[in-house]
RNA sequence: CGGGGUGUAGCGCAGUUGGUAGCGCACCGCGUUUGGGACGCGGGGGUCCGCGGUUCAAGUCCGCGCACCCCGACCA
């Protein structure tokens, strides 16, 4: 419960994200060190972006399915870069009632492998392609360190997995993953995100070329929203995916992977999010609308609320929520529900029910300049129209501040002044030394190198002046 | 794994030279309140992180653990 004010975003940033996450209710420490609970409210959140990431799986034909959670060690060990990559992050049971087991088995990291096993198994024919599956889960990665939805020891996240005859079938499809991630990101989450290829360091391990969407965040560090990857056949020959092309001579299969995970939640609070708490763009939050009703006694108590019902058959539409906790006041529901974030609260009192209107606040304009009084005369195309904009709002806004803190860096001097507090977009020779000595001078990691097609040319390497056809950005990273 | 910090009521903290564990918020009850974090009165709640030691006596002193948070190296 909020009883104090958060602690501001400019006094220290990562103290108001953890108050946020807290004290808005989306989770809580678990007992293991870097495990959380995601609660109620969280998982809210998480349904509605799964409902909506969901839905463009569906639409661009995939299916579901469920894969399991422990997966023979050995599995690990057939590709030498998944290996050397998650090797220090794997958790592994040993034991299985009582006894040592033959075979150590490892919580899924990813499954990238039993599903490539299985794979193998499944796909036989050219007929049987493309193979398009995604899945629903929680995975295991052993962090040193962790942060509430940015990184924790357990997270949910979908990844899909596919399976095709062709190279470029693959790569279409990782792109086209990429484009429904970014498009959920701008369109439903409001996160503006920057398309992009990840360099030879930052790829996945074990795959061919890895894809991001890149958000900036409230204190200008990037954060990787979402990946696509294309395994080639790097996965297939591991894994023995196998098909009979119509000349009936044996293929290995070209895989693509693809993943979201519950730290887009860290995205969505640290794009919107004020010094009140959190920002929730209408479109994903638990709840569009809080109610606070607002009387003196208990005769306006029963105007109040019998006016309510009223107003509430114009809501059907959207999710609301009416705040009738008699035990609190007002002010105390408008502080908590803007620490929670929703995008817009109706306040009813005796005053509305006189004018046959209601006073609306948005949560993305703090203040009284964020009221206005409407009448309830087509109460549900208004408030659409309010939380459409509120929508659009929140995207435009965080757009300009990203767009304000990327600049072109011409030599490494400005490179390193720009990665202080932005991002720094330069050209790069692709070299993973100039990369490295980057890293360890500034603390900046290359980000993406964009997909935009304006962006071609020739330039020199930021750092060692070398002829670079690349431009890629630097910042410092969540 | 290095550096720093913190462990006392649900949360935030105080606890002096060692002497029967306290405050604020939250919670429960009653009443008054209610358009930007209400108030009064009454009440419930403790393995003082754990183990060992010193002492007549340890939240307090000593030793060893453990956990969590923050900052780095590594990562979705």
């Amino acid at each position: 419960m909020a009883e104090d004010k958060l602690t501001s975003r400019s006094e220290n940033y990562s103290d108001w994200y953890n108050q946020v996450v807290l004290r808005a209710d989306l989770a809580d420490y678990a007992p293991v060190r870097g495990c959380m609970v995601v609660k109620p409210y969280g998982w809210a959140l998480w349904e509605n972006i799964q409902r909506e990431l969901d839905l463009r799986f569906k639409e661009t034909g995939h299916v579901n399915a469920a894969f399991p959670l422990l997966i023979p060690k050995s599995f690990f060990e057939k590709e030498k870069e998944h290996v050397e990559g998650f090797a220090p992050e794997l958790a592994v049971v040993t034991i299985g009632g009582g006894e040592e087991l033959e075979e150590p088995l490892i919580i899924r990291p990813t499954s990238e492998t039993i599903i490539g096993y299985m794979y193998s198994k499944w796909i036989k024919s050219y007929r049987d392609l493309p193979v398009l599956i995604n899945q629903w889960a929680n995975v295991v990665r052993w962090e040193m360190r962790t942060r509430l939805f940015l990184r924790t020891l357990e997270f949910y996240w979908q990844e899909g997995h596919t399976a095709h005859a062709t190279a470029e079938e693959a790569q279409e499809e990782t792109l086209r993953m990429l484009d429904v991630y970014a498009d959920f990101a701008i369109n439903e989450a409001a996160v503006p995100v920057i398309k992009g290829r990840k360099s030879e360091t930052e790829k996945f391990a074990g795959a061919i070329n890895t894809y991001s969407i890149e958000a900036m965040m409230g204190d200008t560090k990037a954060l990787q929203a979402g990946t696509s990857h294309y395994l080639g056949q790097n996965f297939a020959k591991a894994f023995d995916i196998k098909y009979l092309d119509r000349n009936n001579t044996l293929q290995y299969c070209w895989t693509t992977s693809w993943g979201l995970s519950t730290r887009f939640i860290g995205a969505i609070i640290m794009t919107h999010g004020d010094d009140q708490g959190l920002i929730l763009p209408p479109r994903l939050a638990p709840y569009q609308i809080v109610i606070v009703p607002i009387y003196k006694n208990d005769q306006e108590r029963s105007v109040v609320m019998e006016y309510i019902e009223k107003v509430q058959s114009q809501l059907k539409g959207f999710r609301y929520r009416l705040d009738d906790r008699s035990e609190l006041t007002p002010g105390f529901k408008f502080n908590e529900w803007e620490l929670k974030g929703v995008p817009l609260r109706l306040e009813i009192g005796p005053k509305d029910v006189e004018k046959h209107a209601i006073m609306a606040a948005r949560r993305d304009i703090p203040g009284k300049a964020g009221k206005i009084s409407l009448s309830i005369e087509n109460l549900d195309l208004k408030i659409e129209n309010l939380l459409n904009e509120i929508q659009q709002s929140l995207l435009e806004k965080a757009t300009e501040f990203r767009d304000q803190n990327i600049h072109f860096a011409d030599s490494y001097d400005e490179l390193k002044q720009i990665v202080e507090n932005g991002w720094a977009e330069a050209w790069w020779c692709g070299s993973a030394e100039c990369e490295a000595k980057i890293k360890e001078e500034t603390k900046a990691t290359t980000r993406c190198m964009p997909m935009d097609e304006k962006i071609r040319g020739k330039g020199k390497c930021v750092y060692c002046g070398a002829e670079a056809e690349k431009r890629i950005y630097f910042s410092k990273a969540y």
